[in-house]
DNA sequence: ATCGCTGCAAAAATTTTGCAGGTAA
DNA sequence: TTACCTGCAAAATTTTTGCAGCGAT
């Protein structure tokens, strides 16, 4: 259904060749199916749920439990994201190779269109969270929600 | 299994009269599982999961399927609030009555432990956010994970 | 008496797992 | 070859729904 778009030359996201490099480093298996899920991530700047990812795939046959299972690997392997902004599942997010950068969403509370924000949490303040409560190793998690341009 | 807690003097969250009150406003029923519910929710100061919900319950038998219901129900109502820290399901939260202020979590991503935060992101800068991509209506989700004193 | 609520059981939706055959390295 | 993967189907979870009877107001 869905055919593939062409992807800019700018494109600043991890290429496949890095991606693979990446799987194999790990001794793990560069398959067609999971060419094909980092190809979907990797085409798309907003966060997808497991269905999308499936819905995306339709055509180059890959088995849901492939999907969950391929999804699982590379989160574990740090290559993907996993995101939940409430709107239903959990939603994946392909992590660029050279841009690890923490990172934030502005989330539409309509169409769930996904802004990345580079805005983050005062350090300071955080700081001051974590030793107030005496945690160790405090990270945090901010997302934005509102209503985007187009469906205002 | 579970024996309640006595409940301190002190406490600021919304007592069950209130409660009542607040589904009657609504015409809805004042029952026996919502109470129950309600009053799980209201002993503990962290947000609790259906299945721990259920498990607190045990014995004032309530079905799963009603506080599903129930926990639907007065989440629509804005008596509950949800939270999804990853870390399984979703957590319910009651909200109280006269003390509607918007607050953050710190969680144990050992234990779960949960620690409530109000440390807020800056108004000036989600305002910032928001001109800048040109969203109405932004709000945000902020929560802090890291070890707590006893997990360290 | 009315309308809403509950338990139970079945259905639906989501995620995980076992296994036999297939494939990358 | 040797691991590792995949599809398929079954199982395990989690959440929702239908319905008849019960209960709050």
């Amino acid at each position: 259904m869905k055919t593939t778009q062409p992807l800019p030359a700018t494109e600043t996201r991890a290429a496949l060749p890095a991606l693979t490099e990446r799987l194999r480093r790990r001794s793990r298996k560069v398959t067609g199916q999971r060419l094909a899920v980092l190809d979907v991530l990797r085409r798309h700047a907003q966060p997808l749920t497991i269905k999308e990812v499936f819905a995306r795939l339709d055509g180059r046959n890959c088995d849901l439990a492939t999907i969950y299972r391929s999804i699982h690997l590379l989160e574990e392997m740090g290559m993907v994201r996993r995101f939940n902004f409430g709107d239903g599942g959990d939603r994946f997010e392909l992590v660029p190779e050279n841009d690890q950068r923490h990172h934030h969403h502005l989330v539409c509370i309509e169409c769930s269109a996904v802004v990345r924000i580079h805005e983050c949490f005062p350090a300071e303040l955080e700081e001051r969270v974590a030793r107030a409560n005496r945690f160790k190793a405090v990270t945090h998690r901010l997302d934005f929600f509102g209503v985007c341009p187009r469906c205002q």
